[in-house]
DNA sequence: AAGTCTGTTAGGAT
DNA sequence: TATCCTAACAGACT
């Protein structure tokens, strides 16, 4: 689930807990995560060393350590943070059989930070701070949470764009931060047709979708910051306009049924009647 | 209970 | 260059 919101929760939780902190002990088992890196290597690296920054771009976290250098982090698909300060807490993380953390930080004031992600489309590497943010910060497009999105921003970066808007939107390179779920509730919220094609949007259009954007990175940020947890934890309630309620009533006009199509090889949810078919 | 679905994205084919 | 599709994985759900 981490898109802009869930990554930026998690910064912001990072600086909360880590931040001011040094690594008394790390453990690292292997994983994907890791590429080529050894574990081994980067759990020497870790050791020892002061955590003084968190910062996010799209979906890319770098966690800035002490002589400009830094781990980054990507979530993947089911990657999060977690964090105790009871031992038998992070004891019981680290003798999970499967799904353990790929990642787990004993800190200097007996907190510790794991990093789970179970899919393992998760990825983490540590270097130099300045290449790292070459690598992964500077390939994305302006974050859609920290630069705020106007309608002439976003007529200007869907200039001749064919393809549809929400495969557009998704594009990291383009705006950096949006996934599947933020752009379906965006589109929704704006009454765009996921299929219209970028360059098709009206001024209007733009600006209703700015705004749309934000408000819906706005709610689900605060639904985390407010729940402290992660949405869509089994059992818990779809806290979205339209994501995965396919065949449901709009809850906007109260008459069509959500449908769900693919994009892109993607699910995209829309209403409709609320976002009339592009002609 | 086998088969289908899933929040991401790199990389390869067209 | 632009666009589309698949693979990588584990677990929840049907």
């Amino acid at each position: 689930m981490p898109e802009l919101p869930e990554v930026e929760h998690a910064r912001r939780s990072l600086e909360r807990w880590a931040v001011g902190r040094a690594v008394a002990a790390a453990a690292v088992p292997p994983s994907r995560l890791l590429g080529a890196a050894s574990p081994a290597s980067l759990r020497r690296w870790l050791t020892g060393r002061r955590i003084e920054s968190a910062a996010r771009r799209g979906k890319h976290l770098l966690v800035g350590f002490e002589q400009a250098t830094a781990l980054h982090v990507h979530l993947g698909m089911s990657g999060c943070f977690a964090y105790t300060r009871d031992e038998a807490v992070s004891a019981r993380w680290s003798r999970l059989p499967i799904g353990g953390p790929r990642l787990s930080l004993a800190l200097d004031d007996g907190g510790t930070v794991a990093l789970f992600d179970p899919r393992m489309f998760g990825r983490l590497d540590a270097g130099a701070w300045a290449d790292l943010a070459a690598r992964f910060f500077d390939p994305l497009g302006p974050d859609a949470w920290l630069e705020p999105l106007t309608g002439r921003h976003l007529t200007a970066l869907l200039r001749g764009v064919g393809r549809p808007v929400k495969v557009a939107l998704m594009d990291q390179s383009r705006v950096a931060g949006l996934g599947n779920i933020q752009v379906a509730e965006a589109l929704w919220l704006a009454r765009i047709h996921p299929e219209r094609p970028g360059a098709a949007l009206t001024r209007a259009d733009a600006s209703r979708l700015a705004r749309a954007i934000r408000a819906t990175l706005a709610s689900t940020l605060a639904d985390l910051e407010a729940g402290g947890g992660y949405l869509q934890d089994a059992g818990s309630e779809n806290p979205f306009s339209v994501y995965g309620r396919e065949g449901e009533r709009c809850r906007r006009c109260r008459l069509a049924a959500i449908r769900r199509t693919v994009l892109a090889g993607r699910a995209t949810y829309f209403c409709p009647r609320c976002q009339p078919v592009p002609r």
